[in-house]
DNA sequence: AAACTTTGTTTAACCAATATACAAAGTCGG
DNA sequence: CCGACTTTGTATATTGGTTAAACAAAGTTT
């Protein structure tokens, strides 16, 4: 749709560069906010006061003087309200009660014994009372519910999760007339980005390239500081990248797809000697040097490297970050993915192309997921030129 | 860096959401327009005006009423100035003289004797010195050049381009002190892309992939109606993809590259018992019905496929444009194309796509060329909420 | 203590969009 | 052919945001 612009939109936007600044760069003063945005110092004053009068940000008192009158030192006020982040795995829910900053507040896990919708539900639900009823009071109390779910999502709708078996299920609709607060639903790798470029191994990055690697591969994709979410909310689903045109044949219908070489698939394969089923056993295993694992993990790493250097060239991200299950893997992972993108990337690549494995770890998708409901209650509004 | 708002900017984006209004629905009135983007009648009128004394906008006398006061029609002026557009290939140099309009008023073709740059510079300045020459009288006389380049660009500097065995040119700085006018340089295939877009098979689609297949293969990025570039210029070269993770070696270092399957590189197997070297003596021996070329023909299609079939999925396009040389050969490409990517994309991905091949053939880059210089000119701001 | 710095607020001016009224130029029904 | 209605486009006063400039407040430096 069309955006016209007027002088409420003009404050909108001046209003939301300033909180974002304050925000990402707190403490800071006023002035250094006016210097930083290029807003005239009356302009940051008027809009700062209506953000305190709507208790987002907090004046901390006087700071250090630099040869002149003290500055009046302004925060984020992260406790403004709460929101709660949500991750949906095949065996598992966790659930996080996070302030604004992404600082978590409480943490729950359930395991999941089946993954029919009015089962997961009812889970969902209950974890969810008991975070709203441990939540500290706030001038807006629960502001936004997020959701990571293990498949492809559309405007609030979860249009297909194979390893869920679901389909056209309206999650945002549910959850939102269940507890009348605004829910954002988010592919899982999407969430995990959003958590790792705010909060872990990616802040600042414009382009990046998020792999979630556990039962199946998806990719986040950040393009310019922004999740990209393709046409219709498809987009990321990367695991069914074919790698190999004759290779083995998949349940989506292909052949050779890049999961069925470089997730937790491939520890199905009847054929091989492992030793467990599970990453966390095979780290275990790893540790104490186990042949077969060792180089299991070799071979998981080099296919790794193989989509990824695809994903490099179409992309070209600043960073790629490897999420998901098997990032506890990392260190017999690094070293052949790594190698392996090294031999096979364009050399102009090289140059700038760095990547690291999750920092926040199991943790990142619950706080994206969470992160995307805060972005939803602040609001986020640009010019583009 | 960051954009603040005030009574300027405003008047901005709405002069040009009314400039582009009209330029695409023309002929309009000021009613309709106030209409279609929700502003003010007065404020219609008023920035219409300014656009008429900067003669960007032209009012064609009354249209036909519909029940009151007949209508001032008013017409995007395409005449308001020219554009140059240039498409580099290995062994040829094409140029167009276009109003604003994306109409080609004059074509010139030069064949390419060698491709160091010196050479080629002079080629290419002494085709625009002549097709500047050309230009029919006009208010703002020519108002930039736009160039296509087989490599990778990152504002305005020409990364590398293999195929020509450029490295680091500053072709825009060069360009635009030769004829100080604004120059842009863009990757061959986001060329392509924007002209299907703006005036081909691709009108109005917001994700587009365009696959440029010749003697290589690069796409054109389409994400929100919008050329994507990536991190540094990078962006769009999937001929290097691997689609065979233990394929046959290719020069860019990397083994099963997509390129090496399913572009004019396949031509040069020795093995193979082809009647020609070339895309066009190909294809009239395909019409004569000779079974190995219409076997390989076969091939390419099928590997296109596969190729297709994994950006597919990474960025959930609505419209896939098959261009470049190789679109010549449609007839017996698109089928099999078109029967590996329903074979092997997910269920959901068939629903909403479409393959297409280019309508504007190899016309398509200089013309895109030539508008990203017609929107360079004409300015493009938008709110992003 | 006087001069300078830095911070934040007040004031008046500016300017773009808007609602409203209005003028102009048409259609349509009897 | 005339009066009522419609549609188009313009003029006017109002609103509300940013801004420059002056100013007030509270420091530091010499």
């Amino acid at each position: 749709m069309k955006v016209t612009a007027d002088q409420a939109l003009v404050k909108k936007i001046n209003k939301s560069l300033i909180l974002h600044t304050i925000r990402m760069h707190a403490p800071v003063s006023r002035a250094r906010v006016s210097e930083m945005t290029g807003l005239n110092k009356a302009t940051v004053s008027n809009l700062v006061a209506e953000l305190c009068a709507q208790e987002l940000v907090t004046e901390a008192g006087p700071g250090e003087s630099s040869g002149g009158r003290k500055p009046l030192i302004l925060h984020f006020n992260a406790t403004a309200g709460s929101v709660i982040g949500i991750e949906l795995r095949v065996k598992q829910l966790t659930a996080v009660l996070c302030d604004l900053d992404g600082g978590v507040l409480q943490e729950v896990d359930c395991p999941l014994a089946a993954h029919d919708f009015p089962y997961v539900l009812e889970q969902m639900k209950s974890i969810i009372s008991g975070l709203i009823a441990q939540a500290p009071p706030s001038p807006y109390g629960i502001v936004g519910i997020g959701v990571g779910v293990p498949g492809m999502v559309d405007d609030g709708i979860v249009l297909f999760a194979p390893n869920l078996g679901w389909e056209m299920v309206d999650l945002r609709g549910i959850l939102e007339s269940s507890f009348e607060v605004p829910v954002t639903i988010d592919n899982e790798a999407n969430a995990g980005a959003q958590g790792e470029l705010n909060f872990g191994a990616a802040r600042d990055v414009r382009h990046l390239l998020y792999i979630s690697a556990g039962s199946g591969i998806g990719s986040g994709i950040i393009i310019g500081g922004e999740l990209y979410k393709g046409a219709r909310g498809y987009a990321g689903e990367t695991g069914h990248m074919t790698i190999e045109a004759q290779g083995k044949p998949c349940s989506c219908g292909s052949r050779g797809c890049w999961e069925l070489y470089a997730s937790e698939k491939t520890y199905d394969n009847p054929g091989l000697s492992l030793p467990a089923r599970t990453t966390g056993e095979l780290v275990r295993h790893a540790i104490s040097g186990q042949p077969d694992v060792l180089q299991h993990f070799a071979s998981i790493g080099e296919y790794l490297g193989i989509g990824v250097t695809n994903l490099i060239n179409s992309f070209n991200p600043e960073l790629i970050v490897i999420g998901g299950a098997l990032s506890e893997a990392e260190p017999w992972l690094g070293g052949p993915l790594r190698r392996v993108v090294a031999e096979r990337t364009l050399p102009y690549h090289k140059q700038q192309l760095e990547i690291t494995f999750s920092r926040l770890g199991s943790r990142g998708t619950v706080i994206g997921a969470g992160f995307s409901a805060v972005m939803h209650f602040l609001g986020n509004i640009r010019v583009t030129l």
